[in-house]
DNA sequence: TTTCAAAAGGCTAACCGTTAGTGCTACGGT
DNA sequence: ACCGTAGCACTAACGGTTAGCCTTTTGAAA
């Protein structure tokens, strides 16, 4: 974590820190369609054309931690405890993810997020890229071919499971409900294993 | 679907047409992204204006059925035979409707779509929104409550199955595998019915 | 130490999708 | 026959995004 490499990357770090940090506070302030490009830029004190060397797009000034989202979620599978099966894991972490997002450090964020159709529409594009690397993990930690059928599938429902219990009045039960549904469906995806011996002849 | 009304409506059908057609072929010739708005109003002799009175958006112009796709699948559940199971039903219109974007009449379009990232961007977010639709109905037909967690995911999974199978090297394969695990998910989230006999105590 | 290539940032000007604002014309119901 | 309005056009602009070109900083080679 710590840089082995010196100055250049840690002034690059700050400019990018002071452009979030301005975005954020005027996104709050006014909301986010009232808000242009421009005037993210004046009050970060960079030109516009530095702002898109360090975001890609506008939405992207909000979800400046979409890594660490994916970096978390491949982490449960590929970090998990030896022998501790998978889906578990993957619930474990999204009930922390969910947690952390309807917590109220992060509320004001996601009240932002869920007046924006824009900002909604980029969010779940995001997991849907999520979904395609957390598939890859899966299949590499079960030693199978990438990109299998099963596994994207699983992926996808995992994402799916995060997005609706985000959503849910009760997210814990909604999660609850939602990873019953994914255990079944990962039990019949591979009829090898015994979750609960519903082994088949 | 013959309308009762006359000449106006005919009139608005045919620049809303002429337009769509305008556009597909130019995007097909030279790519969606080198095509802009103003070339395609230009080859439809239409105004700019004009053309976003038909279409709300660039990627809607590529999209133009897409109330088909969400009817058929809430139709699906609505109009299937009394008594006939859910998951069966629509694993039916699935399995129909890929069909149809990987047989041969859609091919062009299907490549266009592809090769852009925005193309693709857009017919997710507009499956999710199918799956909002699908859901509702769900819901309906079971005599629950809208948006239940268990109907929202679901309609989840059928989007899923149904974006994961178009994009398979093996459509049906890949159906026939994502439905058995969404069988599995059902049976799980109702405890109630009877799949295979593997009703609790 | 000197030198140099690349990185980071800036400025201008534009492109492109999209949307008022305005007005004209033809159609359809009264 | 009359009038409200739907359909369409035209101009201008707004806002996100990018290309072209220039200056300064910085890390490291010479």
């Amino acid at each position: 974590m710590t840089a082995p490499t010196g100055r250049r990357e840690r002034k690059k770090a700050a400019t990018r820190q002071k452009i979030a940090d301005a975005a954020l506070r005027l996104f709050l302030e006014r909301g986010y369609e009232a808000v242009g490009i421009r005037d993210v830029a004046a009050e970060a004190d960079v030109a516009v054309t530095t702002l898109f060397a360090h975001f890609p797009s506008k939405e992207a000034l909000v979800f400046g931690h979409d890594q660490d989202f994916e970096r978390r979620l491949t982490e449960a599978v590929t970090d998990r405890a030896p022998g501790e099966p998978l889906i578990p894991a993957l619930r474990r972490e999204v009930q922390a993810l969910v947690r952390h997002c309807t917590g109220d450090g992060s509320a004001p964020i996601w009240r932002l997020i869920d007046a924006s159709q824009t900002l909604l529409d980029y969010e779940k594009s995001m997991r849907l890229r999520h979904a395609e690397s957390l598939a890859a993990a899966i299949a590499a930690d079960l030693g199978l071919p990438p990109a299998t059928t099963a596994c994207r599938t699983i992926a996808r429902f995992v994402i799916d499971a995060y997005s609706l219990a985000r959503e849910a009045a009760d997210p814990e039960a909604a999660l609850d409900e939602i990873f019953r549904m994914i255990e079944a469906a990962w039990a019949a995806a591979r009829p090898s294993a015994d979750p609960v011996g519903t082994t088949e002849p």
